[in-house]
DNA sequence: CGCAGTTTTGATTCATCTCAATTTGTGTGG
DNA sequence: CCACACAAATTGAGATGAATCAAAACTGCG
């Protein structure tokens, strides 16, 4: 019953590199969230052990055939897209326990570039054979369903800072949401290190480096924050919220 | 083997409504396709009747409790969130064939809202019942993750058209973007009707709807489109086009 | 220690927003 | 069927936030 096809599994691109879900702390905010001890080791034997990534190197690229979706063991990663005429958007950035790669799901064909800003490590979950597993057990099959769906929410909710928010406001619900992030994974939220950089954040909100530079600066003055290049301090958070209710809070 | 369950499903909403699936014109654009006529068949089982809405009647809210995705079969659809300080981000618009709903998954409530811009009727797929079956139906299964996936690319595409176009840019490829989904249904590339207001263009493309206005006018004077409020011919789609790229091509 | 990439800061320009007035269209009820 | 009222769209003038251009300062890497 469970002497299966594990022997066959060979890790290709790092081999002797062991990952596995049932071991991993990152579990209960990746894939593996809710599965049984069973249904876990079947995940396991799936997950073609783990890629690491120097600082700088692509995951993927846009155009890349699609085969793999991925979960960030460790590390900080940027997505970004790029059109003909040589416009980038930054569209996202993933650390531990996130996944990347859906958007290569519909066409087989990766639609923009993953790079690890920092020294990483991915698992790599190969998508036929993770459709396989999903459709004899439910709860991933369940699970997978919400990671995609949280991915478009997600999404959803960039579209309403890009479309609704001002610079500050941007800057300021993009530092909120690192802060979550990491108080989720057991950092503080109230200091980390950036890893991208100005420009990066920038693209992602829809400003340019200098803009993402001033309203730092100007957080610092106002004693919001501290700055001292990428290491951020937040000094208050409940007045960098208020930033993002609008001066006048227009209601109804 | 295919006696199921079928007799006790009872259409509430709209009774004698048949939709199949498999007489649908639709098939191919929504999520049957790819589908034998047997699994289709399995799928109409699935399908809870149709819905007709009139045109301004929600068709979910943010906050209520998820339980179906919906196919639009006819009419016209917005999406969008808004947040306690009164922002107002509209986050697609949908047309026939296309899956509405998605973003309940994650957390089994709604988080935007979906709104008829015409009268309108769609098909209720009961999600949970959309699993078993897709757990079954392998290319079933397949194809609602190029779905969710296909959202997630096309927000992509909502980020950069956001975060880097200016007005122009924007508005003009909003309206290719129209014409090639109408051209996918059968309809004139050229000419169609607006289903939103102004207001609605622009907080979809993150303008005032005075921006959104004064593009159009500009278009119209440039010979591009001719505009009668919400009737829209193109009258010049490579130069259309040709707005995307930036008015200096910078490369690399 | 020096150089390249990154960040900060300043001065100016420009695109879009805001405020405001007018026109046009649409749906309703007499 | 027409008139009225309300919603939507257009257009103008002026204000403003962010972009652009430019230079200097800082950081970290080799």
């Amino acid at each position: 019953m469970h002497a299966n096809v594990k022997q066959n599994v060979i890790p290709i691109t790092a081999p002797g590199l062991k990952v596995a879900c049932s071991q991993c702390n990152l579990r209960e905010l990746c894939l593996p969230f809710g599965l049984s001890e069973n249904d876990m080791g079947r995940l396991d034997n799936l997950i073609g052990g783990g890629r690491k990534l120097k600082r700088g190197q692509h995951l993927y690229r846009a155009g890349d055939h699609f085969e793999s979706i991925f979960a960030v063991k460790a590390g900080f990663f940027k997505t970004d897209v790029l059109t003909e005429d040589g416009r980038d958007q930054v569209t996202g950035f993933q650390m531990a326990g996130e996944i990347l790669g859906m958007d290569g799901i519909s066409t087989e064909v990766h639609t923009c570039n993953a790079v690890a800003l920092e020294d990483s490590e991915v698992c790599l979950i190969p998508f036929t054979e993770l459709e396989m597993l999903s459709s004899e057990i439910h709860s991933l099959q369940h699970h997978l369903h919400k990671v995609m769906s949280r991915e478009i929410v997600r999404d959803h909710g960039v579209m309403m800072l890009l479309g609704t928010m001002r610079a500050e406001e941007r800057l300021a619900a993009f530092l909120l949401n690192l802060s979550q992030r990491f108080t989720a994974r057991g950092y503080s939220p109230a200091e980390f290190h950036l890893r991208m950089t100005r420009e990066e954040i920038g693209s992602y909100l829809g400003l340019k480096l200098e803009t993402v530079s001033r309203a730092f600066s100007r957080f610092q003055d106002e004693g919001l924050i501290s700055v001292q290049q990428k290491h951020i301090r937040i000094l208050d958070i409940p007045r960098l919220k208020a930033l993002l209710a609008p001066p006048d809070g227009r209601i109804g």
